[in-house]
DNA sequence: CGTTGTCAACGAAAAGTTTCGTATGTTTTC
DNA sequence: GAAAACATACGAAACTTTTCGTTGACAACG
């Protein structure tokens, strides 16, 4: 009946809470076979061998990794990169629960967790620096 | 201390997406109705006053919004700050797409849309030294 | 061989979320 | 007071996401 006009596969949509979970895998690892990303997946996650090829079948469909099937078993690889995902849920939350504000965002984290090395700190006051410098020459 | 023991309907869980709609309604206006958190969403989001009235409803039962049942028109409050919401969604997000590194986090944020005034930058680096002056008393 | 193990592909159940129709009771209006 | 407007509550449909059982193919092993 209704043929699906295009959005279901064509693009990258925003993945799901599991098909991150196996993004993860797969960022870590570097592609995978449908066993190797169960069992990594299996000390925390109980999920079934079944469960993982099928949501890795339906995160090929939406674009979500690529597959080489020259092997029997298929060999999976994200499609889409940490930092791409990593920039499209932040923009997500700015805009859902920090009121669109990401300097907002930034001081709740740092905030928080004071998980932050030295170095780390030392990073993120240097892309201060930059942005400061930037703005001014513009 | 605590007797908070059973998960489901006791504390508050992490709000889903329409839920959060609704909280950001709280937020923002304060307490109020169904009816006036129906018509402040009405603008963008088509959903009709019933839908609403069901997730108040819910969200009344997960306890991440308290009421008022004096009026006929019962008066919805947010039971979840907004900082304490932030900090949830943050810490969700760092574990699951930041490798659990929030001045990863942090970085991206302040990478990307450089829509940072002025004074947010000085309050960041403000935070920054703060946490410098800390990490060295200790 | 034939038995056993591994694999992809489905389909569909199960679980979670969102939406709304309907029932029912209470105010408000004429 | 009857009709209209407005409120809560509920049940269940409609969707989405997650999980798994089953099937058929193929390879590895004995």
């Amino acid at each position: 009946m209704n043929a699906r006009i295009i959005p279901p596969s064509t693009s990258s949509s925003r993945p799901t809470e599991s098909e991150l979970d196996i993004l993860r895998v797969l960022w870590d690892r570097g592609a995978s076979t449908v066993r190797e990303v169960h069992e990594t997946l299996y000390a925390d996650d109980g999920a079934g061998y079944t469960t993982v090829l099928k949501l890795l079948q339906i995160m090929h469909g939406k674009g979500l990794v690529v597959r080489d099937e020259a092997q029997r078993a298929h060999v999976y690889r994200a499609a889409v990169s940490r930092q791409r995902t990593q920039k499209r849920f932040l923009a997500d939350l700015v805009a859902r629960v920090f009121d669109g504000s990401s300097s907002q965002l930034v001081l709740q984290a740092l905030g928080e967790g004071p998980r932050a090395s030295k170095a780390e700190l030392r990073q993120i006051r240097e892309l201060l620096d930059r942005i400061d410098t930037q703005a001014k020459r513009s």
